[in-house]
DNA sequence: CGTATAGTTTGATAATTGTCAAACCATAGG
DNA sequence: CCTATGGTTTGACAATTATCAAACTATACG
């Protein structure tokens, strides 16, 4: 029951203009608004209901994580997606805060524990 | 000698993807990361040594008209382009300014009159 | 070991995009 | 009126991208 980190860019590699294209998409963008509120998430329950296909959604995950935006981890079977809040705010201070504070996920999405 | 302005959304009609999308694009970050410098300029000045056809250039100056970003003024032959600061700060508050404060112009550029 | 679960990869396709080149348009100035 | 200047539009093309469907992989569990 290990836990692996999935590849991903080092904080001093993230690009802005990456990082702006991967946000610029509105599925990315209501992922990365679910992630800002429920901390950590399944790809599963970040996937949900999003109305698009499980594969599209995967592709958006990726997308993400090699924007740098997110992080991801496996425990077990399940991936663990979160915001790469301090790397972010360490390399382009204020940006991931003025986009989340306008952008609210369209769905109701569970508190982290 | 009149002046005219060409035709942009209304604030409250800009979308954030959108102003990701248009500033996700290097040449177009470059120009903006110029006018913010200089505050208003022309399009030939804006499109110098920026390594495309001044075609393209047209292209992206209304690519970044479209999204919202900026303001194009019509005086005579020339055509004055601008940032939306205001407009921006008041729809998506921070967020230029914590882009432009991780870009610089790859050139110098005249500062207005 | 066999099966269900979680997620990725691999085509395939349609739409979008960045680019150049050439033609075009509008204004200023001789 | 003619021409040069500043910028846009159109057409063409290659590259990228968002999407779905189906096949695949890896892990957990009975």
């Amino acid at each position: 029951m290990t836990m692996r980190l999935l590849p991903h860019p080092a904080t001093e590699d993230i690009e802005l203009t990456e990082v702006l294209r991967a946000l610029s998409d509105p599925v990315r963008l209501e992922i990365v608004a679910r992630l800002s509120v429920a901390g950590e998430m399944t790809c599963t329950v970040a996937g949900d209901d999003l109305g698009v296909h499980k594969s599209t959604a995967s592709h958006h995950y990726r997308t993400l994580r090699e924007a740098g935006v997110v992080i991801t981890k496996q425990e077990g079977r399940l991936k663990y997606m979160s915001l790469r809040r301090d790397d972010l705010q360490a390399r382009f201070p204020g940006l991931l805060d003025s986009i989340l504070s306008a952008t609210h996920p369209r769905l109701p999405v569970p508190a982290q524990p």
